[in-house]
DNA sequence: CTGAAAGCGCTAACAC
DNA sequence: GTGTTAGCGCTTTCAG
């Protein structure tokens, strides 16, 4: 059965304290363990096969070392990249408890309140977007004292940090990369969204077009609730194709929301013998791996989602620690990377 | 600040004993509460915002509730798709907490420590095949008394139940498939791999060669180590198709040990004007997201792994209710999925 | 039907 | 330098 710290104390005849301090490695305040012991003690400890009880730890330390990490979704590789760079900031302090609510506010809510009874010592959240929550959201930071750092976008209502890639810009250089290579007629396929950073999307490719003179052309398709169900995908895109097709004079250009769509439209322009990119060419918004693969080679806009994830613990680390709380900001640049869906006009 | 039982109590004017009880609706032995002061105690939590404290319930109980789920990657969506069918088993009594070892002994071993650190109450595991990290494993089970259940591979000298597909099978019907259609010469591309269940795979292909009389057609090319380094594959992938392009007769079949490794293939198909299916057909084992992308339709071989999580879970759970250890092995079924990248010659 | 009390294994004052 | 002790918030006997 497992060790406890009493019986290494006992085999080693010290006091349980000493024993605490010095598997910790720690001499708070005047405390200094005479190297003898603090040796012996390891010894001791090792021969018996100790493993710290974590949860005893939690309790009496009324700190748990983790951080409740709750995503939209795992598909793809978004915020798996997110994760990875959480963990590298925050190991081996802290580990992360990963939860995942599919834009379904029930899931979100459970899994909020499993953090809460989990005791985290904060939280890192990917809001769903559904307005039921944010009391939860509030009970977390205000009730329980319990840090929150936002990524992708914020909760209205509530002043929290937030760290994202720069959704406006995203769509402005897109725009700005189409323009230059030549592309007048730009359509914007997009999802409507009581979420924030959809709003940043489409100011994004407002903006561009008007600065470079092309408010005529702006045209947006969109759809609410696409949210990556490949069937729902599938029918937003053959309605894309279809309405492209209808249209005169047509876009030269499709500028995707994301990636997952994009192929979808790939998929159906094949179809019906429409030649990417000779006839059209297509751009997503969130480059995901299979962008890269050989047969895809979709143009899309990159960002390095790492860096969301750590600067978001590294935010999340200073407001355990120190307990401040301005709602910092950070936005994280993107890159466009041409590939083989698109072309020069 | 947090609400506590003992608060409950003295606001409800009942002990706290009876507090404990009734939110958790449990009447053990002889004891019955009586419907008001439950209702009452309910009332009262509700109103002051009480949230069970996990960790002293997991303290307290000698049972935490949660299981340490241990995968060898997320990067696609194999693991998300066992881990939802995890999470929809237990739910709500145990939550699964992740862990990903992307094939490192290091991270392995962390995992499986913090495993214990946080005594779980169960693990279900992808053994990275690293034979350094054995033991803990054995620690885990026998020490610990922490039931495991395996997913997708046994660990040699360890009698553990094991939730797999059916790897054999696998390759065994895509070769059946590709005899089907017309293939003769079929050459399989593999991996070298000191993981029983790439043994599998191979013996599968062997099997099904032979009883098809093919086994002078039998045909080879493996790596070790192709790990979904997306660099390691595009130059396995090229050894590939230079191989094939030199032998003569040349296969009219290539089967793939992973579908990115055979996106990687088509890739260079597509570079050097090989027609995929025309000049060769290609399939994939391991059917991924993107393969059913239109603009990849990868033939590949489906299992439901969502399923693979499901029994795992039930195996796990039955384990940790009854100390149950009999080792039990699970082998799910897989199907052909034709696509486009495979023609009937 | 209900309460008192003994832990769970550890941390962190507070002593010496 | 090291030990004693009071909790952390809960579960679960055991005693009414």
């Amino acid at each position: 059965m497992a060790v406890t710290l009493k019986q290494i104390a006992e085999k080693a005849g010290v006091s349980l304290t000493t024993v605490s301090f010095a598997l910790r490695g720690r001499q708070p305040g005047k405390r200094r363990l005479s190297p003898n012991t603090v040796e012996r003690i390891l010894e001791v400890a090792d021969e018996m096969g100790y493993r710290p009880n974590h949860v005893a730890a939690s309790l009496a330390g009324k700190r748990t070392f983790t951080i409740g990490v709750l995503v939209t979704a795992l598909r793809g590789d978004f915020y798996e990249r997110v994760l990875f760079g959480i963990k590298k900031e925050v190991y081996p302090e802290f580990s992360p408890v990963l939860a995942v609510h599919n834009y379904n506010p029930e899931y979100e809510k459970n899994e909020l309140e499993n953090f809460i009874s989990k005791r985290v010592d904060g939280v890192i959240a990917a809001f769903s977007g559904h307005a039921d929550n944010i009391e939860l959201y509030r009970e977390i930071n205000e009730k329980y004292n319990i840090p929150i750092v936002l990524i992708d976008r914020r909760i209205p209502g509530l002043e929290l940090p937030l760290v994202r890639t720069d959704h406006f810009d995203t769509s402005h250089r897109a725009v700005n990369s189409l323009f230059k290579l030549g592309h007048r007629n730009i359509t914007y396929v997009g999802v409507v969204d009581n979420l924030e950073y959809m709003e940043l999307f489409n100011d994004g490719y407002r903006t561009a077009m008007i600065e470079l003179g092309l408010e005529d052309n702006m045209k947006i398709v969109s759809q609410t609730d696409a949210h990556r169900n490949q069937k729902v995908l599938k029918k937003f895109a053959t309605r894309v194709i279809s309405a492209w097709e209808k249209t005169s004079p047509q876009a030269t250009a499709l500028m995707v929301i994301n990636d997952w769509l994009a192929y979808e439209i790939l998929g159906v322009c094949h179809d019906r013998g429409i030649n990417v990119p000779q006839g059209l060419s297509v751009m997503g918004l969130d480059d995901c791996s299979p962008s890269e693969l050989p047969t895809i080679g979709l143009s899309s806009v990159w960002a390095d989602l790492e860096l969301v994830g750590k600067n978001a613990a590294k935010l999340l680390l200073e407001r355990i620690e120190n307990n401040s709380n301005e709602p910092t900001r950070i936005i994280l640049p993107v890159h466009v990377r041409m590939r083989k869906t698109t072309r020069p006009l």
